[in-house]
DNA sequence: TGTACATCAGTGAACGCGCGTTCACTGATGTAC
DNA sequence: TGTACATCAGTGAACGCGCGTTCACTGATGTAC
């Protein structure tokens, strides 16, 4: 009989627990951390926040929902550390430079953010599936999510005179398969393991490739 | 009693199978192909090959031994792919145009493949983690895997005068990283079911991207 | 050329696992009077 | 200010699922004599 009821599962002095949905969402996200999306699961997550399994179905109506949240919280993650590149930016510099500056500056804190953060990057750009995930919030403090990030930096380069507006459209697709495809190939291609400040140098040459590209 | 033995889960008269271990990894293909990597389980494969669950293991050593032939027999299809589109290239033209139009031809066959075999291609590209996959045959025709054949076909682009040789080393991390990404944003990313042509469009301007970037 | 026997591919039955999900419940909270 | 009561967050127990894997077996094959 202990000291009344021993029958909730962890530390938790009150019956209920206050804020669950945040909790199994930070323990989702904490998941998806150290093991990529697969490892995002209704069971651990409630196991985590010291609650029944069932529980969850009170805030998720499902896994895939919790999954979903997890997902846009790791874009919005991404978001804000592509913001908080963007905020070093020196712009004391002609508006041409800083307009590239910019592009450079998302696609280093996108590279960064992936091998940072693998678990969190795979779990964001798992195959999503539902519409529903459209209206979840997967923005920064800017109100922009990182594709819409992107494409600011681009009307910036456009804007500057920098791209020529015809070039804007595709632009934005060939831009972000460049460094993603640098980032799969660090995360889980031939370039696993690389070192770095090797990788970095390597983000530098992948944008330089895409400045003259583009 | 019926006409013998029922025992035998499918339609197989001889008690021995014949060729199981081909069996299992042509199933172990079909399901990678219809649902990617995650789809390519021992007992399934099994069960389409007629044979009960752990019959398999006569063959293979465990799930992951499945996994990676499935993987390594992926990839070589992807350098037949490639080796098919280099076949179509015409030889009589300046060696500066031929090697650039190798390299193109790779690139092309790369995204060709992805869209035209997603599960295949994410199969092939799943976290291999395993060492012992290095063993397994993964070439095509030439004796040449996809990543050696693009760094072939970069040889020839330097050999041609095209390509300054100490842009050598990186350009083949550079090509293949705004390849891949495209292939994924396709595959499951923003790009997702666009439609075949418009990809091919995209895969254009972004390998004119790539030639002028190197 | 015929027969005993070793080999070993495939069988049959069973494990334990963690998962998502459903059901009927209980007990703390906060609101209406 | 005090009490009855509705709400609903979290409990407890249980499902069925498909998976990988292990064990002792059986029966067809092909080789040695």
């Amino acid at each position: 009989m202990k000291t009344g009821s021993r029958s909730a599962p962890a530390s938790r002095s009150t019956y209920r627990h206050g804020d669950l949905r945040r909790a199994l969402l930070e323990a989702g996200i904490a998941l998806a951390r150290s093991g990529g999306p697969d490892s995002v699961t209704l069971r651990e997550a409630t196991r985590r926040a010291g609650v029944v399994p069932n529980a969850a179905y009170r805030h998720f109506a499902s896994h895939g929902a919790l999954l979903q949240a997890v997902r846009a919280a790791a874009l919005a993650s991404l978001a804000k550390a592509m913001e908080g590149e963007l905020a070093t930016l020196d712009h004391d510099q002609p508006a041409a430079d800083l307009a590239r500056a910019g592009v450079r500056a998302i696609g280093a804190a996108y590279l960064r953010f992936a091998q940072a953060e693998p678990g969190l990057f795979r779990a964001a750009f798992a195959v999503p599936g539902d519409a529903a995930f459209a209206a979840l919030s997967k923005a920064g403090e800017s109100g922009l999510d990182p594709f819409q990030l992107l494409g600011a930096a681009l009307d910036r380069l456009v804007a500057a005179g920098v791209m020529p507006p015809e070039r804007r459209a595709e632009a934005e697709y060939l831009a972000w398969s460049a460094v993603h495809g640098l980032a799969m190939l660090i995360l889980e291609g031939p370039l696993r393991g690389i070192a770095p400040a090797q990788a970095s140098a390597l983000g530098r040459l992948l944008l330089d490739m895409v400045e003259r590209g583009l």
